[in-house]
DNA sequence: ATACTTAATTGCAATATTACGATAAAGCAA
DNA sequence: TTGCTTTATCGTAATATTGCAATTAAGTAT
């Protein structure tokens, strides 16, 4: 054992905590919010700005492409990242229809 | 090695990142919508609606609780969850900020 | 060609997560 | 009390994630 079962499960939930995990880690957040705020692609000194080796930004980054979050282009002997508004809305809009659902009982809950 | 280094980021990175890993598994997905859907307590009865173990739904539930998104009273033999509703709007207004910063460019990007 | 720059990949160690059988704990019923 | 029900915890195995040194690959320069 050890591994998700995943075919317990529907599509949509599987998706849903699978963009979760896109995002369930701090460096990766940092990575995207970078991408965000530059608002313009950025070439490799994302390795100065988080306090992780080389390798280790390029796995995140590789994370983030492959949920398709980012995109990377191959600008001569670096590449330059930037946000896929595409997915990103997706993601914007499965996590809000996910959790707007609870918006009527504001009260105290239930138990 | 191997541990999140999370000194490295700042207080609201590291508890986007961890309440995303919250919900970053479909059990725990499923758990919540179960609990939202049936806007009431729901008593021990989340075993046989998902095909887990009873030991391993103890142990996502018992994450949920940790998170804070949910809660459980005792009820004689069984215990009662539900949802805590000021968690799960903390939830929401994080994610929803976070997500909503991209919102202009909803064009093409960049690269 | 050689040297340099930048990013990806490989390989490995440390840690975390997922899952469940077995057991324990806690309440209810006879 | 004993037995039953329900949930939590323990222990362990399988798998996944995180991190980085070392290396590779791919481009640019000289």
């Amino acid at each position: 054992m050890g591994a998700t079962k995943t075919a317990l499960f529907s599509k949509k939930q599987n998706e849903l905590a699978s963009m979760a995990k896109a995002i369930a880690h701090p460096a990766r957040i940092a990575i995207l919010q970078q991408l965000v705020s530059a608002n313009t692609c950025i070439c490799g000194d994302l390795v100065e700005e988080l306090g992780l080796a080389q390798p280790t930004i390029s796995q995140h980054l590789k994370e983030l492409k492959q949920a398709g979050i980012i995109q990377g282009t191959v600008e001569g002997t670096s590449v330059c990242y930037c946000i896929n508004p595409l997915i990103w809305n997706k993601y914007r809009a499965l996590f809000n229809s996910f959790f707007v659902a609870v918006k009527s009982l504001d009260a105290g809950g239930c138990c």
